[in-house]
This record gives structure tokens, C-alpha cells and sequence, in this order.
DNA sequence: CTTTGTTATTCTCATACTGAGATTGTCTCA
DNA sequence: TGAGACAATCTCAGTATGAGAATAACAAAG
């Protein structure tokens, strides 16, 4: 059945209102982790809890810009930021008030400033995402996928450049990678792999000014190149119990 | 802002309706071609235009079920077939008669039945994904997420097995490949490969009734292993124009 | 200023995977 | 009965990966 069939047969108001609102799950990488975006809910239900940012699309307004504004109102920034779309969510009773499909939205940008929290949150900051405070609603499972996303687009995109400032080094990078995959990897390998895939990254001709805090050679700097996707693929380690 | 801050601050009612469907890209493999279920349209807007099958949907109603219900009402199956969640679509004029947000949904299923036109629907059937007419809306654009996913997928998920039997050969698993792909694969490597890949395929230990209809030695039956996930993964040959 | 430890970068080498082509043997059809 | 098709296997060269080591530049401590 067609959608404006439907709608020519009946009147979608005598229906229960649906809202559609979106969400995003913005990630950045501070303090040697990385962490995701929350807002703390000042109002019921779950007053108190942790939540994604998110909130109702506008009348003419898009999805993706519902998205970029929700995340720009509480982190002021909007570009630099990589936006994409996740996943959504419609279970009747994930909000215990009405029923409310929420797009989510996965966005990742370098090193952010704090967010100052909406005039409607009672606190708003970036948490480590493996130590995670309680959320709202099902915001946990909405994040986990966010996450699984993050991980799997590293492999084969130049998504962690996206994370990185203008200008980075290939340590600096393979930090990125550590960091969201939460492993350590071969520097000698990591380094030949990222020069050898086509339009990952393209040279500065500059290095660093001074060598690494605790010594080491000044490294040379890198931008993104103009790659899209990454072939070969910057694969993970196996991982055994997620094959089956 | 969190969704239900704004609700609480203000009434989802007060702003224009917003309504959600299921469309459903609904792929099988017929007459040696991928095929797209569509509908044709019986009313205004775009009436005579085909469209993909979709509906409002209902309350107390899952998204995942709203889409599996479509699609059983348009092919009658809905065991057997894989659905997955493909991405969802919300500019303020991709309906013109109201806000429509519609998630959109994949489902890949073995050699299907003829479709049965809805009640709302004045034909329905399998379309090759090569020779398409003008749709209704944007499913075009729909169609093409959904088919560049279901191409992917191919290749990192034992997904090919959905289109094919509950029993199949090699080769007509790489016919799978060769036809979502529109490219032809060796043989050799093919079986190689896919032998290779642990949890893949299990052998029944059956064997063809008889060989090709133009010759050829009994081939091998095997059915659907039990990985998840291809490791490695089976890459389409490098598309050097996709990458950059 | 010298020593020690760190880190960037490059190499080596063994192993794994892939693409291309060839081989062997079974089976259908004319 | 012969020709052609096709399943299944193998060979070989080229490429990619994992692990470890070598080289050299640099910071910080003595």
C-alpha cells in the first residue's frame, strides 16, 4: 500500500500523533578517549538522566538540517563537523508519553570546545563512552549503534581524519584509530598501510615544530586527501566472536 | 534540546502533522536479473506512476513490522525473506500534500511469487532494477540507497545466500554475485573463496539431480552457514571511479 | 655536554590472499 | 560417439599483512 493512497483513503489525523524528533550522537576525541555528547534531561520523564541531544524537525526543515542545528545549539559549532545518518527508531513505547519516531544522526568532529548546555538542559557535557552514566529512554542502544558505526566506517573511509584537526601527523592518526577501535596498532605497519592507500592522506612538506613530548623525531605533517573510501580497507583485528 | 524537554515546553499538536511510513525495497532475483517490487500508483499524486510498496504506520506497531506487513500484503511471504532498515527520508516536499517522513526498509528474498496488487494498488510487480520506469516522489532515490546497499552487503555478509535456495550450487551463488554485482567473477577464484570463508557455506553432501542443462559434471549442494559476518570479505573488483 | 629513553620512519621476511590461466574429469546434446 | 559446457582443483605471480628489527632525530635528566 502506497503512502498517498492511504492518504487519500483516510485521514491521517484521526490516527494517534506521531512526532518525529531527531538525535544526534555527536563524537569527538578528548582527554585521550573518546567521548560522546549528552545532555542532562531537566524535565520529566527521566529528569535527571543523561540523553542524546536531539528534539522535534521544524516545519520546512530537512532532516540533516534538524540534525546540524540541534547539534550546533549545544556546541556551537556546525562546520568542521561531519554529519551523517544512523539509524531510526519507532518502538510505540519508547517515549512513555506519545508516540515518537527519532532519526538519529552520527556526527564526529575534531576536538571540540564544551558545549554550553541549551537553555532547556540542566547540564550538557562529553562523557567517555566506556563510562557512561544511565540514559534516557532507549538512547543506550541508539548509541551502541552509533558506536559500531563509528568503528566500521574507519575501516574503509577516511572517517578518522574527520577527527583529526587541518593538519595531522601519521602517530597522530594511528591515535585516532586506537582510540575508537580501543587497540593498539603496529606503528611500523599502521605508517606503510596510510601511505600506501591512495588519497587517504597527502603531504604538507611541513613537520611538527619540536619532536614528541618525551622525545622523538620532529614527524612529518599530513591533510585528508581526496579519497572517499579506502581501498584497500584499513581492516580491524579479527574479531573471532563477531563473525558468527 | 531533548525531545521530551520540547514536549514538555510544547504541544507537538500545535505544529502542522507530520506523518510516518514504511517503503519497502524489496529485491529478488527473476529471469536471470535483479527485480524491484513496485506498485502502480491507483490515486493522486503521481497516479499511474509506480512507486515502491509502503504505508502509514499503525499504532502499537514496531517499524520492523510495519515494513514486514507491506511487504506481505504486496508478495504474501514474509518468512524466508531478510528485512533490514535502510535509511530514512524527510525533506518538507517530498510528499506535496503533507509532511511525510517515510524509513525506508530492504528485503531480499529468493525467486518470489508473482506479487498480488493491493486493494490501493491498480498493478504490482517485479521490476528489472536495469530498465526502470519513472517513479513516484523520490524512490528513485530510495531505490539506489537501497540497491548500493544491498551491493555492499554482498560483500561482508553471507547475505547472497538469501536470494538463492534453501539448497544451492557455487555457481549459483557467484550467479547471485554476478547479477546484484552486473559484473562476471572466475570461477576458480570464486570457489576458492567462498570455501575459504569459514561459516560461509556447509555442505549437504548432496549432489545435482543432473549436470547443467548444456553439460557439465553434477555439482556440489550446499545451504547457508552459520557466520554473520564474510571474514575476509569477498571484495567487488575495485571501482576506482567510486573511490574518490 | 653526555647519556638515556622515546618516537618517526624505513626495512626485512614470512605468511596470507588475490587474479589469471590451465587442467582434469563428468555430463548433456547433437 | 564426438564436441562443448561446466564443476572442481591447481599453479604461479603479484600484492597485502603481521611481527620484529634497524636507523636516526629529539627531549629530558644527569
Amino acid at each position: 500500500m502506497d503512502e498517498s493512497e492511504f492518504l487519500a483513503g483516510y485521514d491521517p489525523r484521526a490516527y494517534p500523533a506521531v512526532a518525529v524528533t531527531v538525535d544526534v550522537v555527536a563524537l569527538t576525541i578528548r582527554g585521550g578517549g573518546l567521548r560522546v555528547l549528552l545532555i542532562r534531561r531537566a524535565e520529566q520523564p527521566h529528569a535527571g538522566l543523561w540523553a542524546l541531544p536531539g528534539g522535534f524537525i521544524r516545519p520546512g526543515e530537512d532532516l540533516p538540517q534538524a540534525a546540524a542545528r540541534e547539534l550546533a545549539e549545544e556546541t556551537g559549532l556546525s562546520d568542521r563537523v561531519h554529519i551523517e545518518q544512523l539509524a531510526s527508531y519507532g518502538a510505540p513505547e519508547r517515549d512513555p508519553r506519545m508516540r515518537i519516531v527519532s532519526i538519529s544522526y552520527l556526527a564526529f568532529a575534531p576536538d571540540l570546545p564544551d558545549p554550553r548546555a541549551g537553555s532547556d538542559a540542566a547540564d550538557a557535557s562529553w562523557h567517555p563512552v566506556d563510562k557512561l552514566p544511565e540514559l534516557a529512554f532507549d538512547h543506550d542502544r541508539i548509541l551502541a549503534h552509533g558506536l559500531e558505526r563509528a568503528r566500521g566506517k574507519l575501516e574503509y573511509t577516511p572517517l578518522a581524519t574527520a577527527f583529526a584537526g587541518e593538519r595531522f601527523t601519521i602517530s597522530e592518526l594511528r591515535g585516532v584509530y586506537e582510540t575508537v577501535w580501543g587497540v593498539s596498532l603496529h606503528a611500523g605497519n599502521f605508517h606503510r598501510k596510510i601511505l600506501s592507500v591512495p588519497g587517504f592522506v597527502e603531504s604538507t612538506g611541513e613537520t611538527t615544530e619540536s619532536g614528541g613530548a618525551r622525545g622523538g623525531p620532529r614527524a612529518k605533517l599530513y591533510r585528508a586527501g581526496d579519497a572517499r573510501l579506502l581501498h584497500p580497507a584499513l581492516l580491524r583485528p579479527a574479531r573471532e566472536e563477531q563473525i558468527r
